[in-house]
DNA sequence: GCAACCTCTGAGCCCGCTCTCAGCGCGCGG
DNA sequence: CCGCGCGCTGAGAGCGGGCTCAGAGGTTGC
C-alpha cells in the first residue's frame, strides 16, 4: 500500500472515509498569509490549493471539490456571502473557517457561521486555525481518524478540546487560554522535541513581534499546573526545545 | 451500515422511522436568508433544498418529496397559501413552517396554522425557526429521535420545550423568552464551549446589530436566576465563550 | 393611558492574563 | 574548578475581557 504521506508531518495523512486525503482550499489575497496557511495545512495531512481572490476560489472550488475551504471575508473581488453561496452551490457539504478582522464588520460574519461553519479572527495562531479546522471536519463526520472524538491523550493528560478542558490522572487542570493551545500543540506532537521557535510560530499569532523568551515562561506556568508535585511530563533538551512525554515506569 | 452523518453538531443525524434523514425544502426569495437558514438546518443534520420562488418550489417539492417546508408567505411569482395548498397536493403530511413579517395579515395565519402547520415573525432567530420545525415533526410523530418528548435535562435543570418551563431541582425557575432561549442553546450543547459569536448567531436575529455585549449581559441574567446560590452550572471560559455543566461530584 | 416588563446601550470597575524585566541556578565547555 | 550562557522563575505593570449597574426605549397588558 502506497499512500503518499505529506511531507513533513510525521502525522498520518487525514483522510476521508474513502481513504482519500481531506481537501483543502485557502482563500486570501495576501499572498504570503496563504503561504503560511498551506504550508501549515499541509503539513496536518491536507492537500491544498489556494486561490487569490473569489472568482478563481470558485474555479478551482469546482475543480479540487474541497471538503473544505479556508476563507479570507474581504476579498479583492466579491463579497463572502455571494461566495459561500456558490460554494455550497458546488458542494452542499463543504465546511467553511472564514478569516477576518477584529473590528470588521463583525455582524456580517455573524449570520455567514450560522450552519456548521466557523471564523477566525486575525491576527491568528496557526493552531487556531488548524484546531478549528478539525473541529469543523469531525462535526461533518468527514475525517476517518477524527470521528472518536474530540479527545486527545498522552499518558495520563486528557485534554476535551470541546469542553477546553484538561485532566490529569482524573484531577482537573484549569489552564488561561495561551496555556491551553501550548499545551494543545505540546499533546498533538508527543515524544518530539518542538524549539521554541516552532512553537512561537505556531501557538502565538503571526504579527506577534516579542522574544521567544515568553515560551520559556508559559512552559513554567504549565509544568505549575500540569506536572505539579506529579512526575514530570514536559522535558527540557537543552539547545533544541522542549518534549512532552507520558511517564515511563 | 454506513449512514452518512450529515455536517454538524455531534448530534446523531436527524432520521425518519426508516431511517434516512430528514429532508426540508426552504423557500424565501432572499438568497442570503435561505442560505443562512438552509446551513443552520443541515447543522441540525436535516438534508436540505433551497427554491427562490413559488414555481421551482413546487418543482423542487415534487422531487425531493420533503417532510418539512420552510416557507415564506411573500414570494415574487405566488403567494405562500397557493404554494401550500399545491404542497398538500404533492404530499398530504408535510409539515409547514411559515416565515411572515410580523405585521402581516396574522388572521390568515391563524387560519393556515389551525390545520397543525406553525409559523414565525421575521425577523426571527435560528434557534426559534429549529425549535419549531422541531415541534413540528414532533407532533407528527414524523422523527424517530424526537418521540421521546419534549423533555432536555442537564444535570438537575430541566427544561419542557412545550410548556415553556424550566426547573433546577424541582423549583421552577421563570425566564423571558431571550433567557429562555440562550438557555436553550446551551442546554442543547452541554459540556461544549460555545462562542459569544456562535451564541449571538443563534440566539439573536439574524439582523440584529448590536454587540457581543448583550451576551455578557444575558448570561449574568441567566445565573441569577439558574445558579442562583447553588452550585453553578454556567461556566466562563475566558477568551473562548460560556458552557454548560452538570455539577461534578 | 398607565404600569410592568423586557431588551438593549453605555459607563465604570475589577481582575485575570499576558508579557517585560531582572536576578539566579545550573549545565556545560574550557 | 571556573565562568559563561541558557533556561527558570518571581515580581509587577498594563491591558483588555468580562461583569454589573443604571437608565432609555419599546412592547404588552390592564
Amino acid at each position: 500500500m502506497n499512500t503518499p504521506r505529506p511531507r513533513g508531518s510525521g502525522r498520518p495523512a487525514l483522510t476521508r472515509t474513502d481513504g482519500t486525503p481531506l481537501r483543502v482550499l485557502v482563500v486570501d489575497d495576501d499572498p504570503d498569509l496563504a503561504e503560511v496557511l498551506s504550508g501549515a495545512l499541509r503539513y496536518e495531512g491536507w492537500e491544498v490549493r489556494t486561490a487569490g481572490d473569489g472568482v478563481s476560489a470558485l474555479a478551482e472550488a469546482r475543480e479540487l471539490l474541497p471538503d473544505a475551504v479556508v476563507l479570507d471575508v474581504m476579498l479583492p473581488d466579491t463579497d463572502g456571502f455571494a461566495v459561500l453561496r456558490s460554494l455550497h452551490g458546488v458542494r452542499p457539504d463543504v465546511c467553511v473557517l472564514f478569516l477576518t478582522a477584529r473590528d470588521a464588520v463583525e455582524d456580517r460574519i455573524a449570520g455567514i457561521t450560522a450552519g456548521g461553519d466557523d471564523y477566525v479572527t486575525k491576527p491568528f495562531s496557526l493552531e487556531e486555525v488548524v484546531a478549528r479546522l478539525r473541529g469543523l471536519l469531525r462535526r461533518a463526520g468527514m475525517a476517518r481518524q477524527l470521528e472518536d472524538g474530540p479527545r486527545l491523550t498522552v499518558g495520563d493528560l486528557v485534554m476535551d478540546e470541546e469542553a477546553r478542558e484538561v485532566t490529569r490522572g482524573g484531577e482537573l487542570v484549569e489552564l488561561s487560554r495561551t496555556e491551553f493551545e501550548l499545551l494543545r500543540l505540546l499533546m498533538r506532537n508527543p515524544r518530539r522535541v518542538l524549539s521554541k521557535a516552532q512553537i512561537l510560530d505556531r501557538v502565538w499569532s503571526y504579527d506577534f513581534g516579542g522574544q521567544a523568551h515568553v515560551v520559556e515562561l508559559y512552559i513554567s506556568y504549565l509544568r505549575k499546573k500540569v506536572d505539579a508535585g506529579r512526575e514530570p511530563m514536559i522535558h527540557t533538551v537543552r539547545g533544541a526545545g522542549y518534549v512532552l512525554k507520558p511517564v515511563t515506569r
